[in-house]
DNA sequence: AGATGTGAATGAGTTCACAGCT
DNA sequence: AGCTGTGAACTCATTCACATCT
């Protein structure tokens, strides 16, 4: 109700599913522009961009601080560091896959620290016929391996690329070795530790919805 | 306002994003009751199964009508028949793969009809390097060839899995050929008619709210 | 009794409108 | 003048409470 001072308002945990989505999706609009030399951006600039309303990218962005100079805009350079620096991605991120079938193995090749921030350091099954192949720049270890792992590289994120059957019994391994987070693609709801952060990728939500969408169309 | 007699409700695209997801996972939760030969299931066991609430999924369903049956809850046979007709997914769904490189070839493999009804009939790629290859059950096509494959196997929907430089450009090729609905994998806002039905999974979205909510934690 | 279906109340999220800084 | 920051209005979604049916 009262007005917030100058306080940082320091934006801890405070933020929703929804506007952590948004402002990854600012960051990586922020880089693009520094790689192109733009130093100023406007908050109607950013919504253009994307399909947003230029109001929510203010109200996402105030949640940091004041950043924007009125009458011009954001700078690029300062705004882009402080969402680095809440986002914790100014190093690279070590993360590792666990269930290095197809899916695993491609995620593994992909997250190889040539893209982005996140680098896989490591990719992890339990059948016997895996372990020991070479799958990029990393080989397969034995699950029994990860607490380990997690102890030397310093990962704290993990991806599950599992089959369903084994995903809770493997997310609690995971969870025992340390992972705090995990991006789950099994088809599945499993359950972790309130201290775990769980995230999922069910691509067959995704392809049922655009399944819907078409349907609906033609039985109009 | 007025009570809604006993019209059927057809249900047409008057349902939200939220709510097509939800009925997903209902969808699947009613084929796993089935093949465990439960015969009926009321809306408080499906809120306990995942943490959802039994009013919400009553409100969800409710839209296909009144399936339920009071003081005893739904038929799981024809709830799931009631669903399955209106996502239009009684038999196998034709989807093509455009982008055959490590994550597209492993999607291609994921959906290869063993698992579910979305079935991967084609797989395209405009490097001359992987056309031609075999992945799984399929032969890497050039992408001139989407049309055709489009118009004689009926696939409506699309992976798009190629880099981000040349997604909008693949994605344009795709319209062109008659594709309805496409799930991109590429990190970027991509544009397409408002016939085409988009949908992005972004996975480093995803990294990085899991990083954040990390870094929350840990500079509190 | 027991569970559905649904209007009314609540809550979350977004847009609007404008005050305030540059 | 231009653009940010933000309270107030508004829309959308969820929960509550209860009438209704078996």
């Amino acid at each position: 109700m009262s007005r917030q001072p100058s306080k940082p308002t320091h934006a801890s945990s405070e933020l929703s599913s929804q506007q952590l989505n948004r402002l990854s999706i600012y960051l990586r609009c922020l880089k693009r522009l520094r790689e192109e030399g733009v130093a100023q951006v406007s908050s109607q600039t950013l919504a253009d961009r994307f399909d947003l309303s230029a109001p929510l990218i203010r109200k996402d962005l105030a949640h940091f601080g004041e950043l924007g100079i009125r009458g011009h805009g954001y700078d690029v350079e300062a705004l882009l560091d402080r969402l680095l620096d809440h986002f914790g991605l100014e190093n690279e991120v070590p993360v590792i896959v666990v269930g290095m079938g197809k899916l695993g193995s491609a995620l593994a090749g992909h997250f190889d620290g040539s893209h982005g921030v996140f680098h896989v350091v490591a990719g992890f099954d339990d059948s016997p016929t895996r372990v020991g192949l070479r799958v990029g720049a990393i080989t397969v270890r034995p699950v029994e391996d990860i607490a380990g792992v997690v102890e030397t590289s310093g990962a704290q994120i993990g991806l599950l690329t599992v089959p369903r059957s084994a995903a809770q019994e493997t997310l609690d391994r995971m969870t025992e070795a340390g992972i705090r987070s995990v991006l789950n693609f099994a088809p599945a709801r499993l359950t972790a530790p309130a201290t775990v952060h769980l995230r999922n990728v069910d691509l067959g939500i995704h392809l049922e919805e655009l399944a819907f969408l078409i349907h609906a169309e033609e039985s109009r």
